[in-house]
DNA sequence: TCTGGGGTCCTAGGACCC
DNA sequence: TCTGGGGTCCTAGGACCC
């Protein structure tokens, strides 16, 4: 028996929830991102109203280049606590309709309906009842994918935006497939992009055209993986709500303003970021075993340095020594610098955090 | 055009152990 | 004397996703 999976994908949501909280802002170009300044800001946009990617935005566009290609559009900084709470009430209306739930990100869930719809009929209708749902109690629009499996359900969600429904099934997923580019495989981005057109492969129906044998012995594994992705056949499953999620790394990085060579702003960057970091290790009483230090050169060459140690630990002090040690290869250089960043990896929840937690499940009864 | 910040996963070489 | 094979851990780099 085939499943049913569905794929919400909130449409353009950092703008959705600019234009919900500034109704006035419903039929321009809205940006979120960084901060354009008059063209000569650093970093990118993050999401675009539709009426932005008429002057050829999109979300990783340079905001500079934003800027140029659309300067009377409105630019504003993601509200993050708003996107936050919009994001809740969304989610709460989607675990509603199915306990086997996952969310993605602020902005993108699964739900297993195979035990809920008992076809593909029934499976629409709900879809429908869902957007219809979310645009009334919240007031922003989503598409669906409807499908047998979690990959074509996600590349479902992406066929009609916004704002729509798409149904794959085993009927019709090789007609509804063949016409898209490669790149709407999640896990296909630029650089394989590139690599499968230089084998003559633009659509995913060039990789329909290759048996399952020839695939492999063409790209090996990867070869095997395209070719169960876009057949449908995958196991892989909807979390419950009963999954529990381990975060595999905490990190955090800057830009700065300027490329800089100043030993004095570079150390204070370091020593500010590995405080933040610490901050939140110690709320969440997680320890760590290994340290990482990244270091962005003028021009974009990037490198890390890391080290771990035997047992997990969590001592601000130490880590700064380790992260200070690590930088010392790259001051040699002499190089202007554009980017700092610190990740702790190797996570422990600290025995304490884990006896309150049990003391906290005893509590309810 | 000039590339954010938060993550995950994969690969590959070298060290080390049995 | 001229070099096995398997497993695990650490490190570095890179692709990709939201």
């Amino acid at each position: 028996m085939d499943r049913i999976i569905f794929h919400v994908d909130l449409d353009c949501f950092f703008a959705a929830v600019e234009i919900l909280d500034h109704p006035e802002y419903k039929g321009f170009p809205v940006i979120t991102g960084a901060d354009p300044k008059k063209g000569k800001g650093r970093g990118v946009v993050s999401t675009c109203s539709y009426e932005a990617r008429e002057f050829g935005l999109h979300s990783g566009m340079p905001i500079s280049k934003a800027y140029h290609l659309c300067p009377h559009g409105i630019y504003v900084r993601a509200n993050f606590g708003r996107i936050k709470e919009i994001s809740t009430q969304v989610m709460n209306i989607l675990n509603k309709y199915s306990p086997v739930f996952q969310q993605v990100g602020s902005d993108e869930a699964y739900l297993d309906m195979s035990e809920i719809a008992k076809d593909m009929k029934q499976a629409l209708e709900i879809a429908n009842n869902i957007k219809d749902e979310i645009q009334s109690e919240v007031g922003i629009t989503c598409s669906i994918g409807v499908a047998f499996t979690k990959s074509l359900a996600k590349i479902g969600s992406d066929c009609n935006k916004p704002n729509g429904i798409t149904l794959i099934t085993p009927e019709n997923y090789k007609v509804i497939l063949s016409p898209l580019k490669i790149t709407r495989i999640p896990g296909i981005g630029k650089k394989s992009k590139i690599y499968y057109e230089k084998h003559g492969f633009q659509l995913i129906g060039d990789f329909f055209k290759i048996p399952k044998h020839k695939m492999i012995a063409k790209f090996g594994d990867r070869g095997r993986w395209i070719h169960n992705l876009i057949n449908g056949n995958e196991e892989r499953k909807v979390h419950d709500s009963s999954y529990i999620y381990h975060r595999k790394s905490i990190s955090k990085e800057r830009t700065f303003y300027e490329d800089t060579d100043d030993y004095q702003e570079i150390i204070a960057k370091i020593t500010d970021l590995n405080d933040k970091i610490h901050d939140i290790l110690e709320k969440r009483g997680i320890l760590y075993r290994t340290i990482s230090l990244k270091v962005r050169f003028k021009g974009f060459e990037t490198f890390l340095r890391s080290k771990s140690f035997n047992s997990a630990i969590r001592n601000q002090k130490k880590a700064l020594e380790v992260v200070l040690d690590l930088y010392q290869e790259f001051y040699s250089k002499k190089k202007k610098i554009r980017l700092i960043g610190l990740k702790f990896s190797n996570l422990k929840e600290s025995s304490k955090s884990n006896q309150k937690k049990i003391l906290d499940f005893i509590k309810q009864f």
